[in-house]
DNA sequence: ACGGCGCGTAATGTATACACGACGGAGGTC
DNA sequence: GACCTCCGTCGTGTATACATTACGCGCCGT
């Protein structure tokens, strides 16, 4: 793998782990030490986390960890509520049906609170949407939200309960898409996005007081 | 300017003029010479064009300036939907209505089919959106979009029948907004975009024949 | 004659050297 | 004593030199 890439990729995974947390400061010099790569790569790695909107350069001489505000938040779901609506909506006239009914039944399935097999099948689930839609513009915006998404989910840990109330929503969702019915996977998209930044919110201000 | 920021800008505009034309093949050393910048900044444009997506690494070594089918301009167009058909709806809830109720005025004002004013009405159309949603994801993904709109457009240059309806849609649209009515801003945008994907497409399959 | 292997070349990936600009500290002056 | 200015230093922007790798061509073997 090329320097570049690896440098991208380990700091994207200490940022949306929270080893590298909001603020800290990235010098070149100093993170291309780290890594073991030289400036110029690292260089990329940097500019590529600066258009992802993962850091900012507060100063034109100072790169910084981008910090999640509740705003931020919420400005992330009006987008992911634009694309996943959409999404699901096409999804519902394009995709293969047996895809999506198989998926509905493991998302009626989830009984366990692992969290982290719950988030693979999220990822499996996102997956085929990207498949069924077959559009390369929306499915990079969605990665894009994903991206963010990470660190978002980072930052509010989902309660089980969540977790169990989502799987149904999924699971509402995935049966919509595999009757090729548009408008209820839209909506039921909706109604799902609405419910997981009601409880991230909720988690938050909470957390705060 | 940073040689790396000119490099980008400087084929950005020949790749949306067309000057550079889609399968094009863009060498480092080639394009670093013509353009007067060293390798390593002229890199840093080539990165940013492929994530873009307007140019395409189709093997390790070669990149080439990426084509447009009729199928890309319908997926662009279901993003587009996606993200404008929010944005008129946020708009409508938060836009100072003034500022949308004037850009309805001037909408209503165009009688000269000049497409270059026209185009930069649309532009501060545009920007009048952005600043009323507020929202640096969508913002983000709307800027990504418009890139490649401006070579769609190209591709398709719009009828002066065609560019006086879409200012008559625009302000219907502008006027929604002003009113503070989402659903109606929403729709009516809805509707634009239908419009203008359908002369768009048209007006390529005559071509062809 | 066709296919596979190996070498040469050319282009990209990486490292480093150099240059410019900005920030901070210290010294001088008011 | 405080403020302004100048110089030093650090960090980034760019250029170039070096390493690496992939592709093509030719040769050899089958």
């Amino acid at each position: 793998m090329r320097a570049g890439e690896r440098a991208y990729a380990t700091l994207l995974d200490e940022i949306q782990s929270g080893t590298l947390s909001p603020g800290m400061v990235l010098g070149e010099v100093e993170q291309a030490t780290r890594l073991g790569v030289s400036r110029t790569p690292l260089r990329e790695a940097l500019r590529r986390l600066a258009s992802d909107g993962l850091v900012v350069q507060t100063s034109p001489r100072v790169t910084v960890v981008a910090g999640i505000d509740v705003d931020d938040i919420r400005a992330l779901f009006e987008l992911r509520r634009a694309l996943e609506t959409e999404a699901a909506r096409l999804a519902a006239a394009r995709a293969e049906r047996r895809v999506f009914a198989a998926l509905a039944r493991e998302f009626a399935d989830v009984d366990t609170v692992d969290a982290d097999s719950y988030y693979s099948l999220i990822a499996r689930f996102d997956a085929a949407i990207d498949n069924a839609v077959d559009n390369a513009y929306l499915s990079g915006a969605l990665r894009s939200v994903r991206t963010h998404l990470v660190r978002v989910r980072r930052m509010a840990r989902d309660n089980p309960q969540r977790l169990t109330a989502s799987a149904g929503e999924h699971e509402l969702i995935a049966r919509a898409i595999a009757a090729g019915e548009p408008d209820l996977a839209a909506h039921a998209t909706h109604v799902h996005l609405h419910n997981a930044v009601s409880t991230i919110l909720e988690a938050l201000t909470e957390e705060h007081s």
